[in-house]
RNA sequence: GCCCCAUUCGUCUAGCGGUCUAGGACGCUGCCCUCUCAAGGCAGAAACAGGAGUUCGAGUCUCCUAUGGGGCACCA
């Protein structure tokens, strides 16, 4: 059997990343059996329609690498892709069912539905609709048609009795009692059809083979299963993925957990916002895919041509899972280490030059190196690199560059020995300036630290930086020399005796 | 309230009846390395929700309880 999967969201906005995680996992089980990978737009719902959703449903599922191979910018054999185009194929259907009296006709007004749902709340009993449109006459169809002035949605007749058995391939059989599930709309008053009926005739006649979708639609799968017994048809293969938690694991993870944000860390959830604070893509990918499922081998971290080869969907542990921002910084911080470095340079350019910097390409072809064992998040390079875009500089305070058991007359005289060893070089490249300034602490006897976190602060004037000896060398011999020179001058202030 | 799903360190997870005095990872703590910060190395604290069964034997199977989650729309 050909696998055929897809991915169907809805143009309601930004994707979150609970939708990213079921595009890729569906993806991961296409790829893995060599199958098809669709995507669906489900707009069905014009009142949550957000105009441009579908162009940031496709450009961030792009950014990620999740390729699709049927969908609506690409067409395929079983389009329309969109199912706003496909109302005539919903109509036809519902119109069969009505004919077989699989389904009927329901006037009832949305006020007269709230008063039921009230009463049976009230009466503890279980919240659904009463199906009095279910058995009319004739004559009172006929009436209520003509009150309602032909306004009706379709609902499908559920069996009244007996037993639903859903087998989800990560969680085994799931048995519903049918007299508990109610009888849904299938299609709306608007002319819309709802997620039920169209996602089952769409997976029908786009022969969809697994259906893995999120933990919320367990509830409605038993109707979905008698849905594809009243047409006649061969239910897919369903797995329910799933959800992710909020970082504390108390509810679905939703925008408002950004409130929870704790350490001063914040928790990107639409998708658009990871690469606003700094994700690459094969971290996020490594991490969705580490969240319900293992690759096995107690193996953390990987990319997806490996995790194409051992997917397994009946792997995926059916426990909720919290959204674990700890471990997708460092992921993000092992994927970043492992990339090519000028790869590196190229993503961290447009970072710095956010912040208001103009870069220099070959200062930062020359740092990405030393940064990028640094970095969690892209935008840390900026901590690090400042001193190389700053338009002027600015010198620390002279009490700064005096280093542990060392005053201000003992620290100049260190940084003057420096200035002139430095001065000396004709070679001013980091192994040099190495070699030569290690040598030049034995010989005035201080420590290293004591001459270098000096030297770090008199040319970088930054607490924490990258390692010295290749910042110096891309400051470049006269600059340094030029802030040495300025820092050994600003510490006579220190040095009562001077005169 | 009703239905459904789940429950191993704080978190992500391994474990599919004996090899579990429960393994890995993140985070945390300590030490080492060290020009700062990282990275890396080593060490450490840290879990089978509880109770009944089944079995020679249960983290692993069954039931109950508790807890958490999902659902109960003319939204998906």
């Amino acid at each position: 059997m050909t696998v055929r999967v897809r991915f169907a969201p809805s143009p309601t906005g930004p994707l979150h990343i609970g939708g990213v995680r079921t595009a890729l996992f569906n993806w991961l089980f296409a790829r893995h059996h060599n199958g098809a990978f669709v995507l669906r737009i489900e707009d069905t719902d014009r009142s949550r329609y957000v105009e441009g959703s579908i162009d940031l449903i496709t450009e961030g599922l792009s950014w990620l690498g999740l390729d699709w191979d049927e969908g609506p910018d690409k067409g395929g054999p079983y389009g329309p892709y969109i199912q706003s185009e496909r109302l005539d194929i919903y109509h036809q259907w519902t119109d069969w069912l009505v004919e077989h009296g699989k389904a009927y006709r329901c006037y009832c007004t949305p006020e007269r539905l709230e008063r039921v749902r009230e009463a049976n709340k009230k009466a503890g009993r279980r919240v659904g609709y009463d199906r009095r449109c279910r058995n009319l006459s004739e004559e009172e169809r006929q009436k209520l048609h003509e009150e309602t002035n032909g306004e009706f949605v379709v609902r499908f007749a559920m069996p009244l009795g007996g037993q639903t058995v859903v087998n989800d391939l990560i969680r085994g059989n799931i048995t519903f009692n049918n007299e508990e599930l109610t009888d849904l709309v299938l299609m709306k008053s608007d002319g819309f059809p709802t997620y039920h009926l169209a996602n089952v005739v769409d997976d029908h006649l786009m022969e969809i083979s697994h259906i893995l979708r999120a933990e919320e639609w367990i509830a409605s799968a038993p109707v979905h299963a008698q849905l594809y017994e009243a047409f006649g048809w061969e239910m897919p293969q369903i797995a329910h993925l799933p959800v992710i938690l909020n970082p504390n694991g108390k509810g679905k993870l939703s925008k408002r957990s950004a409130r929870f944000t704790s350490e001063g860390m914040s928790i990107p959830i639409l998708l658009h916002e990871f690469p606003e604070e700094g994700y690459v893509p094969t971290a996020i990918l490594n991490f969705l895919a580490n969240t319900g499922w293992h690759i096995g081998e107690d193996q953390e971290v990987f990319y997806m041509d490996e995790a194409i080869e051992k997917f397994d969907i009946s792997n995926v542990n059916p426990a909720g899972t919290a959204f674990d921002i700890n471990k997708l910084q460092w992921l993000n911080g092992v994927h970043i280490r492992q990339m090519d470095p000028v790869e590196l340079a190229k993503l961290l350019k447009p970072v710095i030059e956010a912040h208001g910097y103009e870069v220099n390409a070959g200062a930062l072809l020359a740092i990405t190196p030393h940064i990028q064992e640094r970095l969690k998040l892209l935008p840390d390079v900026i901590e690090f690199t400042e001193f190389l875009w700053k338009a002027e500089f600015e010198p620390v305070a002279p009490e700064e560059l005096i280093q542990n058991k060392m005053d201000a007359g003992g620290q100049q005289k260190a940084l003057q020995a420096a200035y002139d060893k430095l001065q000396t070089l004709d070679k001013f490249d980091a192994d040099t300036i190495e070699a030569e300034l290690r040598t030049l602490v034995d010989e005035i006897d201080v420590k290293a630290g004591q001459l270098f976190g000096s030297l770090r602060m008199a040319v970088i004037a930054q607490i924490v930086s990258p390692p010295l000896w290749p910042s110096l060398e891309i400051v470049g011999k006269e600059t340094v020399l030029e802030r040495l020179k300025l820092a050994i001058e600003s510490l006579d202030a220190l040095i009562p005796e001077a005169e």
